[in-house]
DNA sequence: GACTCGTGGGA
DNA sequence: TTCCCAAGAGT
């Protein structure tokens, strides 16, 4: 089989070498067992985007006992899916699958679609969430590019530290080229790009001593020159919209009704902040607001008083 | 394209 | 302690 032809380019064979190295090495994770089905492995994807799987693994389960399908979400509250959300963080995620569920139910009777077209179309789902449902749950032969692979790409072939920003259809269009033919193999190559990305490849201080792309690795056949660092500097957190976004939807994810405006104004010193904040929140559709200068979950029955 | 949108853990 | 950053999507 092997050395019938000699291999000016030894990366197309990186597919067979990762899927190999992540049939001993792939992690455990509930939403890659048959029993996920479809609706396991789009919720798994939704909560994945930008949340660790560490944290999205307690998660994930609760939400499946609670919602073992799309019509099962689709029936309770937006209020219930962002408590369920918990501290996942980017709220509007549990929102969106929220409403993505009930698309699912209206346009496809209850069952998650196979189609990139009709994934695409629903509520949160992007090019990556798309095409990680049909590879990872139907076995279909889609690139799927994260941030993982486009890391792993960008070192392994490319030669660069590092990958730059994401642009959908230059990557695609790379990713796909390094898919093997037959869909089912495709797929678990895609598995195993985002596996060795996580694991081996990783942004900051990279496993390479144990990677198996090691010896055809193109960034360390150039010796491994190191990045530029963060292209710009991150805003920090503390003092952010973003923060008082989050102390206000805790109290009111932890209340089981509405809440007084009061009560709301204890998590934040500065008023016009703090107002724009729960102002923002309620165009998002995360909170509405009751009657008697109170306060709630979206969604979230009403209680009179 | 550039921004915005949470949260928590490890280096 | 500070800072990076972790399976993105929507505007």
């Amino acid at each position: 089989m092997a050395g019938c032809l000699p291999v000016d380019q030894p990366f197309l064979d990186l597919a067979r070498i990762a899927t190999a190295w992540f049939d001993e090495n792939a992690r455990d994770l509930p939403w890659r067992h048959a029993e996920a089905g479809a609706w396991g492995v789009l919720v798994s994807e939704f909560m994945l985007q930008q949340t660790p799987v560490v944290r999205v693994e307690p998660a994930w389960r609760a939400w499946m006992t609670r919602w073992p399908d799309p019509a099962a979400l689709a029936a309770d509250t937006v209020a219930e899916a962002i408590r369920a959300w918990g501290r996942l963080g980017y709220p509007r995620r549990a929102l969106r699958l929220h409403a993505c569920a009930e698309a699912i139910v209206e346009r496809h009777g209850g069952v998650v679609p196979d189609r990139l077209d009709d994934l695409l179309a629903l509520p949160g789902i992007g090019a990556y969430t798309a095409r990680a449902v049909t590879a990872f749950a139907y076995g279909q032969r889609q690139p799927v590019v994260d941030t993982n692979v486009r890391r792993l790409v960008a070192r392994a072939v490319s030669g660069r530290p590092d990958a730059g920003p994401a642009t959908t259809a230059a990557d695609l269009t790379a990713v796909e080229a390094l898919l093997p033919v037959q869909d089912r193999l495709a797929a678990r190559a895609s598995a195993a790009f985002m596996e060795l990305g996580a694991l081996i490849c990783t942004a900051r201080n990279p496993r390479c001593q144990d990677c198996p792309l090691w010896t055809g690795c193109a960034w360390r056949l150039t010796g491994s020159p190191a990045g530029s660092g963060p292209m710009r500097r991150p805003q920090r957190y503390a003092g952010t919209d973003r923060q008082v976004r989050g102390l206000l939807l805790a109290v009111l994810r932890e209340s089981s009704g509405p809440v007084p405006a009061a009560r709301l104004d204890l998590v934040w010193p500065e008023a016009r902040q703090r107002d724009r904040a729960l102002a923002g929140l309620i165009t998002d559709g995360l909170v509405v607001a009751a009657s008697g200068h109170r306060y709630a979950l979206a969604g979230e029955a009403s209680h009179r008083s």
